[in-house]
This record gives C-alpha cells, sequence and structure tokens, in this order.
DNA sequence: GCCGTTTTCGGCCCGACTGTTTTCAGTCG
C-alpha cells in the first residue's frame, strides 16, 4: 500500500490493527466464529479491517493485498527489506523499469541506470548494492524466537501421536544462537516412525524436501523455514542429542577426545574403537561422562575452551531464567508500549518477579511520545506513591531509556534523572558515525552519573542492520570503572550484547542486566532469550544486577 | 481506515538526515 501511494494514515491504520492483533490474548478466528463476540471490539478493528479480517480467515489472503502483488511484484516486498529504499523509489524504479526480482534490480544499479531518474544518483546506485549485500548475506536465517515457535508448533503437533518417548529440540535452536539456519527435532519411542510420516501432514507445511526411513525435511511456511525430523532408537537418543546439537567445532574435538580413549563416537552412540561394544549413548550425561567430562551445557558448546572446563570440573554454574527477580526495561502506553504501567506490573508480577522497572523513552524519540523533564519528574513520583501504597504487588523501579544524543550527551537533564531509580541510556540515532566518534560519544555519555547501563549497546538489529562501530574494549572498560551496566537486550531482533560482547565484556569485570524492552506484555517472555545469550557469554546469577534481590538490587542503584 | 462526552467529520506524530537539488522528496527511527 505505501508502494502504490495509499493514504498514509490508512496505511497507519491497517499496520495499528496488525500490530493489536499480534498481541491480542484471542484468536482471531475464534472471535469471527463466535456469534456473541464482536470483532470491531478489537480496539484499531473497525467495519473496514473486519472485512478484510473475515476474507483472510476465510481465503487465507485478501482482494486488495492480491491486486497489489499483481500490479507491483510480490519482489516489492523483498525491495522494502533493502535498507535505504523506500517504497517511493521502488514505485519509481518498478515504473519505469519493469524490474521484478532483486537481480535486476542489482544490475541496474550495476549499469548505472538509476541515476537517469529524477532525484536519484551515484550515491543511491552503492546504497542499493550494498543493502542488497546485507540482504543476501542474511537470508536463509531466521531469528530464534521464529525459529522457536516453529519447534513448538511442529512438537505439538507430533505430541498427538501416541507411542513416542521423547520430542526434542537439538540443533542450533538448543543451543541459543541469535539466528537459526534450519530446526532440529529429534523423536523416539515406538511410533517414533510415524512421526515422520504425521510431520508432513501438518497443514503449514508448505513443501516436503524428503522423507526416508530415519528423517522427514520439510519446509514450514511462506518463510520456508526448514525443520528435519529425525526418528531414532532410545539408545541412540543421548548419542543424537549430542551430535545433533552441535556445534560442528565442539563435536570435532569431541571425537578427536573419544578416539585418543580408544572410542569412536557418532549420533549412534560412543563404542569402544577394539570389540565396537557400546559405552554410551542413551543419555547426553552419560556420553559425556563416558568421555570424562561433565556434562556441558548446549550454549557453551562452540570449542571455546568449555571442554577443557568440564575435564577439570570447573564449568560455570549458569545463570537460568528462575534466577532473574525482575525485568528492567520495558515500556508501556506512554510512550509506545502497548500496554498500561498496571497491566505490565501486573504481567511481571504473574511472572513471579518481585520488582520491575519501567523505561519508557525520553523527549528526543518524538514519534514514541518520549518523555521530557516534566513528565520524568512527575512520574518518578508517580512510582514513589505507588510503592507507598503497595497495592500493584510489586515494587515498581522509576526508570528511563534516555536518548543518547549525537554528541554523547543525555536527553534529559541530570537533576531530572537523578529523581529516576536507574536509568537506561540507549543510542537511537546517528547510528553512521566514524568508529572513533562514536567510542568518544559513548564515553561521554558515561559520565552521567545517573546511568544504570547502556542499553542494546551495539545497536545492531539481527538480520537487519550491523552493530554500529566503535571501540568496544574502551567503553567497557570506562562503563566498568563508573560502575555502569551493560545490557542483554533480549528482544528477539536485537540479542544486543551478543554472547561474543558478554564474554569479552564478563572478561573485563563488567556487570550486566538482562531485559526485554518488552513493548506488551506478552513480551516479558523474551526474557527466555536474553537468558539464553547470557549463557552462551558464560554468565553466572552473579554476573546479573537482576538476579539481585528486591533490597540488594535497590542499594546498588544508589551505590 | 479508525475514532469519538470536542462524536458521524475531520484529524490522525514528527524531527533529522541524506542526496539530490537550488528548495525538497524520501527514508529512518
Amino acid at each position: 500500500m505505501e508502494i502504490a501511494g495509499d493514504d498514509s494514515f490508512r496505511i497507519r491504520s491497517y499496520r495499528n490493527g496488525a500490530s493489536t492483533i499480534e498481541g491480542y490474548p484471542e484468536r482471531i478466528a475464534d472471535i469471527l466464529a463466535n456469534p456473541e463476540a464482536k470483532i470491531t471490539d478489537v480496539p484499531g478493528i473497525g467495519k473496514g479491517l473486519a472485512v478484510v479480517l473475515a476474507e483472510i480467515e476465510k481465503t487465507g489472503s485478501c482482494e486488495r493485498r492480491d491486486e497489489l502483488l499483481k500490479k507491483f511484484t510480490p519482489a516489492a516486498l523483498d525491495f522494502l527489506k533493502i535498507q535505504g529504499l523506500g517504497p517511493k523509489t521502488i514505485a519509481t524504479l518498478i515504473e519505469h523499469f519493469q524490474i521484478t526480482t532483486i537481480d535486476q534490480l542489482e544490475q541496474l544499479c550495476k549499469d548505472q541506470k538509476l541515476r537517469e531518474l529524477p532525484r536519484m544518483g551515484a550515491k543511491l546506485e552503492e546504497k542499493v548494492l550494498r543493502g542488497i549485500a546485507q540482504l543476501r548475506e542474511h537470508s536463509g536465517r531466521f531469528l530464534l524466537n521464529f525459529a522457536d515457535n516453529a519447534a513448538r508448533e511442529i512438537m505439538e503437533h507430533l505430541r498427538a501421536l501416541e507411542g513416542l518417548e521423547q520430542i526434542a529440540v537439538a540443533g542450533s535452536l538448543r543451543r541459543g544462537k541469535e539466528t537459526i539456519g534450519d530446526v532440529d527435532l529429534l523423536v523416539t519411542g515406538p511410533n517414533a516412525v510415524a512421526a515422520l510420516e504425521r510431520v508432513a501432514t501438518y497443514p503449514r507445511v508448505h513443501e516436503v524436501l524428503g522423507r526416508g526411513a530415519n528423517k522427514t525435511s520439510v519446509k514450514l511456511g511462506r518463510e520456508g523455514l526448514q525443520v528435519d525430523v529425525r526418528a531414532l532408537e532410545h539408545e541412540s537418543f543421548g548419542a543424537a542429542m549430542q551430535y545433533f546439537t552441535g556445534s560442528k567445532e565442539h563435536n570435532i574435538a569431541l571425537r578427536q577426545r573419544a578416539l585418543r580413549l580408544g572410542l569412536t563416537l557418532n549420533e549412534y552412540g560412543l563404542f569402544r574403537l577394539d570389540d565396537n561394544t557400546r559405552v554410551a549413548g542413551e543419555t547426553e550425561e552419560g556420553v559425556y561422562k563416558a568421555l570424562g567430562l561433565d556434562w556441558i551445557p548446549p550454549e557453551l558448546r562452540e570449542n571455546q575452551g568449555e571442554i577443557e572446563l568440564a575435564e577439570a570440573h570447573q564449568l560455570p554454574v549458569l545463570v537460568e531464567q528462575r534466577d532473574i527477580r525482575g525485568d528492567l526495561h520495558m515500556h508501556t502506553t506512554a510512550t509506545d508500549g502497548r500496554a498500561t504501567l498496571e497491566e505490565m506490573a501486573e504481567a511481571a508480577r504473574a511472572l513471579g518477579y518481585e520488582y520491575v522497572a519501567i523505561t519508557d523513552h525520553s523527549k528526543a524519540l518524538s514519534m514514541a511520545f518520549g518523555l521530557d523533564e516534566k513528565r520524568v519528574t512527575d512520574f518518578a513520583g508517580t512510582v514513589r506513591k505507588i510503592n507507598e501504597r503497595g497495592e500493584l504487588g510489586i515494587r515498581i523501579f522509576s526508570g528511563l531509556e534516555c536518548d543518547i544524543l549525537k554528541d554523547g550527551t543525555m536527553d534529559i537533564e541530570w537533576d531530572a534523572l537523578a529523581e529516576l531509580d536507574l536509568v537506561i541510556a540507549s543510542v537511537h540515532s546517528h547510528m553512521n558515525l566514524e568508529p572513533a566518534a562514536m567510542t568518544d560519544r559513548l564515553l561521554r555519555t558515561l559520565e552521567c552519573p545517573q546511568i544504570t547501563a547502556l542499553g542494546h549497546p551495539t545497536g545492531r538489529l539481527l538480520l537487519h542492520r550491523d552493530p554500529f562501530p566503535f571501540d568496544f574494549d574502551k567503553v567497557v572498560d570506562e562503563a566498568v570503572k563508573r560502575g555502569v551496566a551493560m545490557e542483554i537486550n533480549g528482544s528477539p531482533e536485537r540479542l544486543d550484547l551478543s554472547a561474543t560482547h558478554v564474554r569479552a565484556a564478563k572478561a573485563k569485570g563488567a556487570k550486566f542486566i538482562v531485559s526485554t524492552d518488552a513493548h506488551h506484555p506478552k513480551h516479558l517472555d523474551n526474557m527466555r532469550y536474553g537468558i539464553l545469550t547470557a549463557r552462551r557469554g558464560g554468565l553466572v546469577a552473579a554476573d546479573i544486577l537482576n538476579t539481585y534481590a528486591t533490597d540488594r538490587f535497590a542499594k546498588s542503584l544508589r551505590a
């Protein structure tokens, strides 16, 4: 609709509606099917979208969408993913050159044809070429939560089958990697082979790539995420879990170790080289134990020193989700969140948290109606009253996600920040500074004594935008010196810091917060991805401020 | 296309940057 030049307010209505539905607790199909319920009672859904929703429910698409895809080629949606290329330019390009693929667009840029059109020039051609390269580099991979949800969906489908003992996730999804290429599921039990049949019948399977005696491969949904399901003997389950969880580097190191011990390791078990007798394989623990190792958490299996630690019985006791006592980064309807402070607090309480910090945006994010000094001060006062009355059943910390301006100064005066319990400082603009300038900017930010943590410190958006470059070591050193924590932002689009950065920062003595950046109560569940990232980075509970009990945490803020 | 005690029309979020121009359209967040 943007490419077609539709009314921008109508487009916004569609966006709002989509976003509402995405976070809506009930299934839209159920509401439509229920004669007692009215779909237009869902906020943001009026007469027009009600019709569209009914159409989608019935046919899987709607007329307007089909028309647009016909007129502008389905590839137009891919063009929109190219950074720096927006709907207007795309419309012009399609109109003038009748392009229908990214390859054709690339050729146009290489042939310097874009500059023939008004307001387009060499810079744009270069930008588009860069954007295409980046898109290609990331294509074929999926966000962790997307793969996670797909795996849950398929496992649910398989659970209906009788005679299955285990249905388990292996592969990079089990290791909690930030992006996933394909999903590996392992199935055991007397009826395991039937699971290979059943997965191919799942409605959202678009294509069956292969179906053999041990394995079925399918492509799931329009996005084409590949899911491999393997049927295994009970006695091989542990070995298969080990083998298919990887990483490749970890497995190579393990197999080398096995050989040194006169053993051979494969996906069926651990066997003695001389007489082929089975030493282990039913459980993963058994495999590791027979290799003289403690069981290694999947998140650490990258051959980055974890095998040596396991041998010396010195593996860290990695942080677990139940160690987390509160979520420290979330937004409400005061800015761009979808729920009120009370709703977010209640959702956090329901998760068993002891405390929660509300951190709306600051005024530089005007599109989000960010808070100015007055609203910050008022908010801090409101939270003090809420806590005095204790009515929400959970301790609220007043916070702010304060924008870091281009020169590194804070978007909000220090006096106002001092009214708050905690401040997360984040970069949301000017991400293309030279590395030295970005480093100076962040160092200047750290001079502000009110800052609790640096929010999503590298600014990356997975599959979409690379981290902005700066001297990470220098900034972490300064943060450690000033007692500023680094955020592990658990939003699956970010996972920022990355596990690698976490590891590096921990080595420098950094403290962390793990938070969700939730804009909706259900986003609080993304803590799980933040924790996976923390674990991949080797963190223990003591490294993370929001594992502290309320009083200790509150004290750490004043220190 | 949605919404509403300012209610059935008229408003709906906006500043900054880039690259192209010579005053501004397009993109981003």
